[in-house]
RNA sequence: CGCGGGGUGGAGCAGUCUGGAAGCUCGUCGGGCUCAUAACCCGAAGGUCGUAGGUUCAAAUCCUACCCCCGCAA
């Protein structure tokens, strides 16, 4: 099939690369203007620019899609279909209807569920067993078109958002092919999605990164690995950004979840830890809350620090100006003491 | 020229302002102690102080240029 494809992130490199790779044509690419990025604000361009530049292959880069003259040169190529993959950008009808065999999305999810934006975050946030990839007939709502096909993947127990990203791209990559295929052969149907059980999710802003400590410590937990390495989740320690990367879920007394110790102090009255005496002074009121967020134990084997319910031992960080460590190095740099609070002053 | 932090033995850092013997915590190696240990004690190895110039009797430290890493902002 003759193809357009639009995307601009590269988790939409993989897609495009396993198209060129296929016995399609992609004809041309569209992706979102260059902007200046980084450091020194150079301009640069997207991932998928960069490739399509790699293969020859003829880039468009409309400001608004909706433009008469991107249109125009789009019914000039007059594509078989168009392969859309987090392009950034909302298609008027017109070129919805323009390819014979319209225009198809890879969405990663599983559609209807995680509508939006930023779908993979939320599947390790959420902390689900699975998630995977979509592909449907787009139509004019936001992920609201006629599902093609799906592939179901399970998460792992250290899934960041990274590493299902990759994962999720990769496997989008294989299933538009899939897809394409029968929808030459005319041996798929388009089945409207179940919109009652839709949810939607925001693009995720950078403040989400911020830790509230009154939380428990597997949402904590699954907000690190599900912002992990974009955004990041962050705390603060003496007036700076403190990234982190990796941590682990202990129970109150200390211990891992896995061999539950018979120890039945499941109030925080007394022993917190091998450490509890820091909080000499706090008298009868100890409530969770108001400890959270405080350092109640540091050793090479990570940071403790109390949430709202649990412990969470922090296993890898970065502080701002300086590259990502794990914790036992950082401590031999940065004299953290227990008793430190980790907030925003 | 968007703003800012940093490059010092294998790791993480101090020292730079106020030039003048290369230091701390840990790791590594050797020895000791111990029923034993990631514990403790003693000892050792290991560094072009990012690179290139300059100033000086003397530069990690002051000046100039460049390279690399990182935080913010987009």
């Amino acid at each position: 099939m003759r193809i357009v494809f639009m995307g601009t992130p590269d988790f939409s490199v993989p897609a495009l690369e396993s198209l060129i790779h296929s016995g399609h044509k992609v004809e041309a690419v569209v992706t979102q203007p260059d902007r200046p990025k980084g450091r020194g604000n150079a301009l640069s361009m997207s991932p998928v620019k960069e490739t399509a530049l790699k293969y020859g292959i003829p880039v468009f880069q409309p400001t608004r899609a909706r433009e008469a003259s991107f249109v125009e040169e789009m019914r000039k190529l007059s594509p078989d279909v168009m392969v859309v993959v987090a392009f950034g950008q909302i298609l008027p009808k017109e070129l919805l209807d323009l390819p014979k065999y319209g225009c198809v999305n890879i969405h990663a999810s599983l559609l209807p569920k995680y509508r939006g934006a930023s779908p993979i975050q939320w599947a390790v946030i959420h902390g689900d067993k699975e998630t995977g990839i979509t592909t449907m007939k787009m139509d004019e709502g936001m992920d609201t078109g006629d599902i093609l096909e799906t592939k179901v993947i399970s998460l792992k127990k250290d899934e960041t958002g990274g590493s299902l990203f990759d994962r999720l791209s990769k496997l989008g990559g294989e299933l538009i092919l899939s897809t394409l295929e029968k929808m030459e052969a005319q041996t798929i149907t388009a089945t409207p999605q179940d919109h009652e059980k839709a949810t939607y999710v925001k693009k995720i802003p950078k403040s989400m990164g911020e830790i509230d400590w009154t939380m428990d410590a597997e949402s904590i937990e699954r907000l690190i690995r599900g912002l992990n390495p974009w955004p990041s989740a962050y705390t603060w320690l003496g007036g700076k950004m403190l990234k982190l990367w990796s941590a682990e879920v202990l129970e109150e007394n200390g211990r891992k979840p896995e061999r539950n110790h018979g120890g039945s102090q499941t109030d925080t009255s007394k022993e917190s830890g091998p450490d509890a005496g820091v909080f000499g002074s706090n008298d009868g009121e100890k409530s969770p809350q108001k400890e959270a967020g405080v350092v109640i134990l540091v050793s090479d084997a990570g940071l403790q620090i109390r949430t709202g319910r649990g412990i969470l031992n922090v296993t890898s960080l970065q502080l701002e100006g300086k590259k990502r460590m794990d914790t036992a190095s950082f401590l031999r740099g940065f004299p953290l003491k227990a008793g430190m609070r980790l907030e925003r002053s």
